[in-house]
Order: C-alpha cells, then structure tokens, then sequence
DNA sequence: TTGAAAGCGTTACCAG
DNA sequence: CTGGTAACGCTTTCAA
C-alpha cells in the first residue's frame, strides 16, 4: 500500500481512471499478484481467492489492460491484416471471415485500407510499431519491406499473391489454372478472335490471370487476341469493351475479363451500345464469382474462388507460425470453381 | 549502464529481441530520455543530437513500441470499428473510407466483425481489455454495454443507427426522408398497389426504412400494401417477389424493397419467373446506391447513401470526442441522394 | 497456494 | 537542451 498511491481512499468505481489490478487487489484483500493470477488461463488460485478477487472485479468494473499485457508478454494478440482499395467487390466477404476467424482464436485485427496496391510504405512501419504478432496482407511489399518485417521476425501471410523471388508464405487461387479452363471452354466453343480486358498494372492478380489466358491462348495457336486495360470497376469494364470494338474494327468472338464487375461492364456495353446479345452474338466471361455474378441479368461464366477455406487456410497458416516461428514458408493454392453461367456460348454442340 | 544488462555486448541488430530506446542511446552514446524525446512530435532535442539518435536508431532498425507508448500516456492511438455481417454490399466502402480517414490522423483501426447484429457480447469486452480510444459502431449495443462502455469514458458513434432513449452521439443517413422520397415518387406516378420488402428483424436500418415507407403510404391514403421480408440478400429479393406475387393474388403495382440488392433480386424475379417488365409492368425500388444499382441492367431507382460525407463526418466527430470527452453527445443526419433510375415508372406523363 | 519484487519499453517530470 | 528517475498495469520468477 506505499509505492500505489492510487489506491487510496476513493473505493467507488465512478469516474476518472479505469480500475486496475492493484485496486482489486486492496478490494480483496489479497496481493496483486493473486489478482492477475486468477484472470489467467493456466492459473493457480484456489476458489475462495477467486470468488473474492472476481467480487471486487466486477464491482469495480476491472478488466486486465490487454496493452499492459502485451508489453510483458511480448504478445499483441494483433495481427496486421492489409486491404487494397476494394475496387473488387470480392474482399469484403474476405475480410469479415478472416477476422472471425482471427477472432475465435482470440487474436484481434489490425486493418490497414491502402489506396493503391502499392503505398505499403507507412503502413509497414505501423504494423512494426504496434508490434503485431503477425500480418496477412493482400497487396505486396517490396523486397526491402519485407526484410524489415523478416528481421523483427514477424511471420507474413500473402493473399493471392506472393512475392517473386522470395520465401515467403501464402495462399492463393490458382489463377492460372482458372484461366486455362475458361480459355479451353470458349475454344472448344469454337470462338477464334478474343478480346482480354485486364485490371490495373500494380495488381499481382490481374497480370497472373492476363498471362494466364494469353498463354492458354497462345498454346491452341489462337493468335487473332486484343488486349484493353481497366480498374477492375464496372464503368472502365464498360469503356474497355468499346475500346477493343473499335480496336477491332468489330466485336470478337469472345471477351475474357480479369474480374466479375468487368465482364458485367463488358455486357452491359455490349447489349447497350452495340446491340449485340450476350452470349447470341458474343461470349464474355469473368474472375471471382462475386454475389452479382449470380444475377441472373448477366449469369456470368467465371471462377469462383474457394473464399471460406481460402480464409480459413490463411488464418490457421498464420496463427501456425505465430506459435512456432521456425517453421518455413509454405504455399497453398486452391484451384477456382469452374462456373458455367450463360454469359457465354460453351456448348461446342450448338 | 547498470539496471539494464540487456544493452550488453551485442551490438549487432539481427535477431532475437527487437532494439529498444535504451539500445539506441548506448549506442548513440546519450541518455534514454533523450532518444525518446528525438521520437516525439514536440521534442526539445539539438540537431547534433538527433542526427547522432537517428543514426544509431536506423542502424538497429530501432521503432519505438507503441504498445509501450500507449501503456505510459494512456492513450492506445486505436479506434475499434464494429461492423456486422456484410450482406449489405454498401459497407465495404464504408470501412475502406473510414480506415483511411482515421489513417490519416494518426489512428490505428481494430476492426470487429459480427456475425449478426445482436453479438454485442464478447465484442465489448474486447474493445475495453484493448483501451481503445473510441468505438464506431454499425451495430446496436444493448443500453447495459452501453453504460459499461460510458462508465470506462470511451467515447462511441453510432452509424446509421441509434440508441433508442440514449443520449449518444450518431451519424446517419435519413432513411425515412428516403422513403418518403420514394413513397412520393411512386405514388405522383399514380401506382396504388405496394409490396414493401423488408430486411432481417434486428436490423434498425430495415426498421426504419420499412417504417418510414409504411408512414408515408398510410400518409398518401394507400391501404393496398404486402409486406415480406428478406435477409437483405440476393436470394431472399427474388423469393420475396414470389412471395409477394402468390400472397397478393397478383404482383402489385410497384415494390419498394429495403436495400438495392432485394431490389435487383425482385427485378430479376419478376422478368424470370413471372415475365414481368420492369418497370413495363411493375416499378421496383431500393435504398443505398451500391454499385449494381448503377449496372445498366437494373439501372436502379434508389436512395444513395453519401458515403464520403458520412464517414468524414463519423470519424471527426469521433476524433473530437477522443480529444474533448466532455463534448456533450450529437446527431447527424444526412439526406440521401434521390437516384431517378429506370426501375421504376416515375414520370406522372407517362 | 500466495506475496514480494523485478521487469516489459515507453513518456513525463525535475533538476542540472 | 540533457540526463536521471518514477510511473503506466501487467506477468513472472522466487521464496515463504
């Protein structure tokens, strides 16, 4: 009672300063050490202490300071979780899963919301600042960040990308793949000429699903192929489908668009601005299978990423190396759901 | 030099524990103070000092720990955001903008997600274990969370919904002025019959937006109105109509539906699978101006919600209350903007 | 099982 | 302007 001056006369649980452990301590009569005991896990108190220490809590409204513990335990219980602007309506669900599934856990989110994919800059520093125990980020970083973040050993999880050269975890939809069975079914389809609308230049996605589909084509010898670039948003989706029309001189065959909210865009263009049916007159297809995908106005033939074991695969990736440091990257990449909407013509037999 | 043998002999900056003050200003060859003074905004340090401090700092890799900081002034620099379950596809830009503009100040966002509106439960407890300066929450608290989170002097603000009989301060888009917008519309353009759609039951936002359609119709005269009610899904709108359509005998002459998503769901229903145009036959409206309110398809009648506005305003007026706790709660409320789109027959001419 | 005391890495106050 | 020292609220030995 001489070095806490605090706990002096005021016993009401009123105003001013939160209640610390050292007041429930007084409270109870008992040590300090006995109160922080009681409000941990591996505890060892024995029942009368508890119920007197919980008594005095809870009429003082005391609750253990998660920061104070932080700092002896050298544990945030934060994880750094980092979005790009989400132009892709596909986050959203992403990121309310991750962090329920964080949560469960007992392990609380840090959210960082960049503008562009590439200001990571300050948003490093913050993360080292508040000492997260962890980050599971959906854009890059560059070699030198990701050294920084390396040498304060804090493990790293990437989200549908990784960084090129590096050792580094993560997991991810194959887009590749995606793309493949996509530019497969238009072929087989029998269309010859393609337009690929791709996303912007600093998304690791956008360009993994353009070379994706350019390959593919490029391997069945299609070589009639008209590249447009847009935001990943539906009104430059819209702008890029003229765009390659009057690249074109007409409309090809088919429209391959990096994402969902693109080939809808595509569509909207294609039926409004040129008078062509979708997919009578031309095939447009997508990336994701975000909610309006499904509207039955457009029934998009895309892919689907996996989102729930996606979210839960990067969730336990991280929690994993959080516990145990030493453990080496890892890559886990889950292949898309081929969804066949009526958004293009895909049935060779027609 | 002598209460901290942890400034030793390794002078390296590789692994095991992250640099401290104390490591950088034995380096650096000054006092501890001196290198937290360099670290802070008003500092009082020569400039030789805090070129020698910096020096030694990024030769470490040195950063000061915020959790530290936070411990020591008392302040955690956090917000907590609650959101609930995104069905909604408006709050991803929501939280996205929110996020930057607490960035922008210095304010770090933990972020907590609910899997329905009503688990406010463990939430709280969190937020105060955290110290986090202030809450922003589109969920509703229960008034006994309420008091616990008053009695801990954290400042809150609501968004889009509000305490009822509490004194607490909110942001919120007028959703009843929207209905009635809507109502009006409708009605000048001479519809009698209404199907209104709901959300889910613990939603204030559907609450009120269904209690301020229903208001004005009864206001107009109109007694020919269906109610059902959704999930604020996709899914739910196109079953709602059917519902509506076999409930009535007949599909009204116009749907007002609680959110653009039910909306689009309604429009895609009442085409598909009763081969009704729209708004040919039927006029069908929403309330939030997401972005497939816009794609051409569906082309929305709708109430947007003035995101920018709104989360500016949330985050300064929580960012007020963090520096000046006595400011005494307030309410904004903001029009939202009335979208003529073509789902809905409005021109009375016609 | 319990209590005393030593940190965790900062900031804040106070002399020099 | 600079350095010493006391908190901040907790967990964690170490004895009792």
């Amino acid at each position: 009672m001489k070095k806490h001056p605090k706990t002096g006369d005021n016993g009401n649980n009123s105003d001013k300063r939160r209640a610390t452990s050292y007041d429930v301590a007084t409270l109870a009569g008992v040590s300090q050490s006995a109160v922080s005991r009681v409000f941990q896990d591996g505890a060892s108190a024995s029942k009368a202490m508890r119920e007197r220490v919980m008594a005095a809590a809870d009429q003082l409204g005391y609750r253990p300071n998660a920061i104070a513990r932080g700092l002896i335990t050298q544990r945030s219980n934060m994880v750094a979780v980092v979005i790009s602007k989400l132009t892709n309506l596909y986050y959203p669900e992403v990121l309310v899963q991750l962090t329920q599934r964080f949560s469960e856990k007992g392990v609380r989110v840090l959210l960082f919301a960049l503008e562009r994919e590439s200001d990571t800059e300050s948003v490093v520093e913050q993360m080292l600042q508040y000492r997260v125990d962890g980050i599971l980020t959906a854009a890059m970083f560059t070699p030198g960040q990701l050294e920084t973040i390396d040498n304060a050993g804090i493990p790293v999880v990437f989200y549908n990308r990784s960084a090129p050269g590096q050792q580094v975890s993560s997991i991810r939809c194959d887009q590749e793949e995606g793309e493949r069975w996509l530019v497969d079914e238009l072929v087989n389809a029998g269309h010859r000429s393609f337009g690929v609308v791709e996303g912007p230049g600093d998304s690791i996605v956008s360009i993994e699903r353009r070379t994706g589909a350019l390959n593919e084509l490029k391997s069945l010898g299609i070589t009639d192929i008209t590249t447009v670039s847009g935001d990943f948003g539906y009104e430059t989706g819209r702008e890029c489908f003229s765009e390659l029309v009057s690249k074109r001189g007409s409309p090809p065959d088919a429209v391959i668009a990096a994402n969902d909210v693109m080939a809808i865009g595509c569509i909207d263009e294609a039926r409004e601005s040129h008078k062509l049916s979708v997919p009578g007159d031309i095939s447009i297809v997508g990336f994701d299978g975000v909610g309006p995908a499904r509207y039955s106005a457009y029934a998009l033939t895309t892919v689907r990423q996996p989102v729930q074991r996606m979210t839960l695969a990067a969730a336990s990736m991280l929690l994993e190396r959080i516990e145990n440091p030493e453990l080496s990257p890892e890559k886990r990449s889950f292949s898309g759901i081929p969804v066949r909407g009526s958004s293009a013509k895909l049935n060779p037999a027609e």
